[in-house]
DNA sequence: AGCGGGTGCTAAATCGATCTAGCATTCAGG
DNA sequence: CCTGAATGCTAGATCGATTTAGCACCCGCT
């Protein structure tokens, strides 16, 4: 008997660590036995005897199972990859991380992390080492809402895409409900009472809307987002007075700037719905150094749902992104056995804010 | 031998995935030599031929070594856990978990990514699945920099602090370097001209600022950087004007109340120092509501760093977490042979804004 | 010829589990 | 009393690598 009870004081002739070998001699049972009363196989008739025997001696001895052992021999490793372009560049992505967490924590599977930068050869070789290692599956994320192709590798692996959509067409995909998303951000505006005056901030370079060639950022959303906006108001009768450039990036120094072209161009807007919570805040800044108010004179409405959203007085009102659900959701497709392609569009909240407002009556 | 020569056309003989025993087959070698090649032990005497045999052979076969098997026998893993309590709660984590990411792909490791919730009970469930699976080492890392106690589970493996301390006083820290982060703070206000006047809003309700109990959050970076802050003034002849308490969470809404509260009682500040960017935000607001400028009026300095900062209108002049640069600097330390305890404190970066301004002349 | 020493390679144990095949034993039925 | 089935447990192969110990050969030297 060792000398004391506590897990901590084990005896001093332990080698290194408890295996199922030891709890095997100590119970007085072959191995085999031990493996099934640890595994819980029920379809071995083992006495119940037996069962109390292994289960108190690894009690006693403070057996943790070596699970690279069982990965060696079962070829399943309780671990899935999270393989991503992203991971730190936009703030939301550990959101996403966290949904994928909280679902895989359920399921008893631990989650790998992995950042290829948008690098093909790094990619290639994240995606051995963590193949590699019998990972169960893997979830392909993007930063943002794009078409993107899932290296040929994962081919005998489970893949659900996470924000993004495989080029070929196939695949299982979680992303977020953009046209909805439109439909709702034009709602909120005609349930306001705006009809007229309602600009969209956030287009294409003129060369690029129509073309083949999108930019690497956002073209899903970009367009859905306007389909939504476009659908809704058109089911009102009536439609965009007309949509301003963004260049470059979806920043705020962009929005403002395309704001105060607009501005500086004589319109004089009711309604702004700005393609993110970044341009919105920039449109903020333009409109007010004009000297109109927000939302007395010019409403805004944007997407997202970013901290950012609640930096301006007032708060924005913004369309969120449900990156919690979606890592949620994504993970848990991962152990669905239908693997049939599909893609899953997870509804965007709207988080309430302070900037909208009816139309002014007088001019 | 084979139709096709590119790796992808595999012999339809082949039974499931090519292990060393095929290579050392295909060589015409023992598995023993085909190891020692494909590890590259140059203490084995093998000869250039077999060298090349066997090259040959893993590169025909598209031969990957098993790191599951590679990982039983030899007990290390190539992973690393980053064991934290927020992973979303706050943007900048991601950013660490980046700086980290970065560090251990030059190592050939990966990563794994848990999130315990602050939960002491699934922090145990999650530290044993990863010592089962025989992780090199834990990035044991905290969302507000502040002292933690290292489950004792965790002894026998490499350990670093990240944005936390050890309770026992051990252990290898990464922390920002939040004094000097204070002094720079302080001296930027001092350098434009500031000399009276200035004031410190965020400080802890009075009765805790003395106590033992300090609240789960931040107590740490606050200490120091009132102390950075207050060094600098003092050497520079002066002092803070005085400090206010920001109830709760240092948000939005919280620095808002605090600073209306001080103008109400009549204080008429020249420049404030934000404990961090929300609360400096929120000061912003009540300032402009009391019809004051920034920074002519008002000078604003804060923490932190994040991608508010830039929302105002002027941006906010900010001392920044080094988040990257923290992650990246643990996981080195990860692989640092020697393992004495230290602290290490990373420089925290000003960001340039708009928000600081000399005082005015006029009353 | 015999012997020490270097060279080049292999056999077999090992890591710690899972799981198939099969060995004893008991019991019911004829 | 003998047979067949059910019961309870174990031996040993297996997963795919690493690593120790040692075999066989050749060389030069006395």
């Amino acid at each position: 008997m060792a000398s004391g009870k506590t897990p901590s004081s084990k005896t001093p002739s332990s080698p290194r660590r408890i295996t199922l070998n030891h709890v095997a001699e100590r119970a007085g049972v072959s191995r085999s036995a031990a493996s099934f009363v640890m595994s819980g196989r029920t379809d071995q008739r083992l006495s119940a005897e037996v069962f109390a025997r292994v289960r108190a001696a690894a009690e006693e001895l403070g057996y943790k199972p070596n699970l690279t052992a069982k990965t060696l021999r079962t070829g399943r490793s309780g671990t899935v990859a999270l393989v991503s372009d992203f991971v730190s560049t936009t703030s939301f992505a550990s959101t996403m991380v966290r949904g994928a967490l909280e679902e895989l924590c359920e399921r008893d599977s631990l989650l790998f992390t992995v950042d290829t930068h948008g690098r093909e050869e790094l990619e290639s070789r994240l995606l051995d080492s963590l193949l590699a290692r019998n990972i169960d599956g893997v979830l392909y994320a993007s930063m943002f809402t794009r078409s993107v192709t899932v290296p040929p590798v994962l081919k005998d692996t489970p893949v659900v895409l996470l924000n993004c959509l495989s080029d070929d067409g196939g695949g299982i995909s979680v992303i977020p409900d953009e046209a909805s998303a439109g439909e709702d951000a034009a709602r909120l505006l005609l349930e306001a009472g705006h009809v007229q005056d309602i600009w969209f901030v956030g287009s294409m370079p003129p060369g690029q809307v129509g073309g083949t060639i999108w930019p690497p950022w956002a073209p899903l959303a970009l367009s859905e987002r306007r389909e939504g906006i476009d659908r809704a108001l058109k089911n009102a009768g009536t439609s965009l007075a007309g949509s301003v450039v963004v260049e470059d990036d979806w920043d705020i120094a962009n929005g403002r700037a395309a704001v105060a072209g607009l501005l500086a161009s004589g319109v004089r807007p009711r309604a702004l719905i700005c393609v993110n919570d970044a341009v919105a805040i920039g449109a903020g800044h333009a409109l007010r150094a004009a000297g109109l108010r927000i939302p007395d004179d010019v409403s805004l409405v944007s997407f997202d749902g970013t901290p950012l959203a609640q930096a301006g007085e007032p708060a924005l009102t913004t369309i969120a992104l449900p990156h919690l659900e979606m890592g949620r959701r994504a993970a848990s497709l991962l152990f669905d056995t239908d693997r049939t392609p599909r893609r899953i569009r997870v509804p965007m909240p709207v988080v309430p804010g302070g900037s909208i407002a009816g139309p002014r009556t007088g001019p």
